[in-house]
DNA sequence: TGACGACGGTTGCATTATAAAACCAATCTG
DNA sequence: CAGATTGGTTTTATAATGCAACCGTCGTCA
């Protein structure tokens, strides 16, 4: 592949989100952080990624700040990875792709997992709204470069 | 590769998803057309995509879906590619990412560029919430595996 | 009308990322 | 203390990517 193309420099933040996790394995491994593995051996099995490309993608989480690796609580002495503030933060793009997978994804019918709140049990959604709180669509969104550069 | 794992029959729709849109150029492709681009060319030399790729890439949007080939409406015998519904719906995708990557990719003052209302002109933001409205955290979401199927 | 360039690709080739499997050291378990 | 489990690292193959060269079809302009 002569080098994958980096975005890091570009003036999109969402080119920049995705040359930071937009590969194969990282939201995957995110996700299954979310829902509360934290060992090694628990994302190899809940994945079934190969061993060599989950260690490397555990690295690169670490490094960049996604997950953090921490002593167990119980000090037994293998390694936990958890989420970090900015690992969480990456919450509302799982929901957001949840949502369109669920919409677009399955046969009517066909069984799926849910995401709840764990309080009042009720389904969670996710919307988009202009900072006053009014809902709105793509169609009324619009991008607009920095002043002194291209997007 | 010997063949790059596939979630196709994952009961868990993040990685359906992920299937589908979760390579390299796919997302920054649909990026590019929410902002308005249709031509191969301009597609190309806005990512500085390899055409090949490029190629393979709208084809494999088109077979999802996602984007739909359209004749230019000024009669010209080119090749327009647009957002179906269903690309559009991945507008909350993009904006989750956006905001994400706004937050934590940036240096504080570094410029990027913005999404914003059309009509207002008020910055466009996401947020979680339960089905009756009620704006939640990650920490209160649960993932539910389906009846009869492990997620 | 005919040469020329732009557009929209396809084809080969070099290189890299990924997967599978074997291997290995350190723990944990009985 | 023996054997299994955990958490990895090599090694080796194959597929995905990028680059460059090539090609047919239009539009254009002399």
């Amino acid at each position: 592949m002569v080098r994958r193309k980096s975005f890091s420099g570009d003036y999109c933040p969402s080119a920049r989100s995705l040359d930071v996790i937009g590969d194969w394995w990282s939201l995957l491994i995110v996700r299954d952080a979310f829902d509360g593995l934290t060992r090694f051996g628990e994302f190899q099995k809940s994945l079934g990624i190969a061993k060599n490309i989950l260690s490397q993608r555990l690295r690169t989480l670490v490094e960049r700040g996604i997950l953090a690796p921490v002593a167990p609580a119980d000090g037994g002495a293998h390694q936990e990875y958890h989420l970090t503030d900015k690992g969480r933060d990456l919450f509302p793009v799982m929901v957001a792709l949840r949502q369109w997978g669920e919409r677009y994804l399955f046969a009517p019918g066909e069984v799926h997992s849910a995401l709840i709140d764990r309080e009042t049990g009720q389904p969670i959604r996710l919307d988009i709204r202009t900072q006053d709180g009014k809902p709105i669509g793509p169609e009324r969104a619009l991008i607009v470069p920095p002043p002194e550069a291209k997007d």
